[in-house]
DNA sequence: ATACCGATTAACT
DNA sequence: GTTAATCGGTATA
């Protein structure tokens, strides 16, 4: 298998099936030669015009938000509380701002890679801003198209049964008012208790 | 020009 | 469980 996900997985679908469905992709990245890939274990959907949770909450457009608008496919990455660069995946067609944020990988490819990136602190990927700072990425990869840049995500033909994984509310989005609510996170936990 | 705050993490107790 | 750190994006003037 491990062939690269198509157009056709991003656009004019539900983000929050996306985001069920991207649990068990791989992530990889290849900058400067040097590959790191995982499985994606953690994922959060985020609706958006109608999602007070989303940056595209009411059609709002900025210059960092502005490559959600662009058709599905391509990555969305912002700095969050000034430190954490936060991994998105753009889905739907033009001007449907939806995305599905990356918040957890387990490491496959090039863990000495990553454990460089983290300078000395125990490798962990379990969280938005860890993911990004073990593959590499930063602000400057936002707007990269997932299908041929240097960074893609891989079908790997590993499916994920329903029993294995866990849906519950967005961590952070205390803001969104009843929308913090929605049960938009999927996590795949195998044999582990429910958080 | 200035002020506020966050799609978080790590280091504490 | 609690909290300090940290700075770009956004709104307000």
């Amino acid at each position: 298998m491990n062939r690269v996900l198509p157009p056709s997985f991003y656009r004019q679908r539900d983000v929050v099936l996306i985001a069920r469905e991207l649990l068990g992709k791989v992530l990889v990245t290849r900058f400067d030669g040097r590959t790191t890939s995982g499985m994606i274990i953690e994922t959060e959907a985020y609706a958006g015009i109608g999602d007070r949770a989303s940056h595209a909450f009411g059609g709002k457009r900025t210059d960092r938000t502005e490559v959600m608008y662009a058709p599905g496919g391509v990555s969305y990455v912002y700095l969050c509380y000034g430190i954490h660069h936060l991994f998105n995946v753009v889905t739907h067609g033009r001007d449907v701002p939806h995305a599905v944020l990356i918040r957890g990988i387990e490491p496959i490819e090039g863990m000495e890679i990553m454990r460089e990136r983290r300078e000395g602190r125990p490798l962990r990927t379990n969280g938005p801003g860890m993911v990004t700072q073990a593959l590499g990425i930063t602000v400057q990869h936002s707007g990269m198209d997932l299908m041929n840049g240097p960074i893609t995500i891989l079908n790997t033909g590993f499916a994920i049964p329903d029993a294995e994984i866990l849906i519950g509310p967005r961590i952070g989005v205390d803001y969104a008012g009843s929308d913090a609510l929605l049960p938009y996170r999927f996590r795949y936990a195998p044999s582990r208790p429910a958080r």
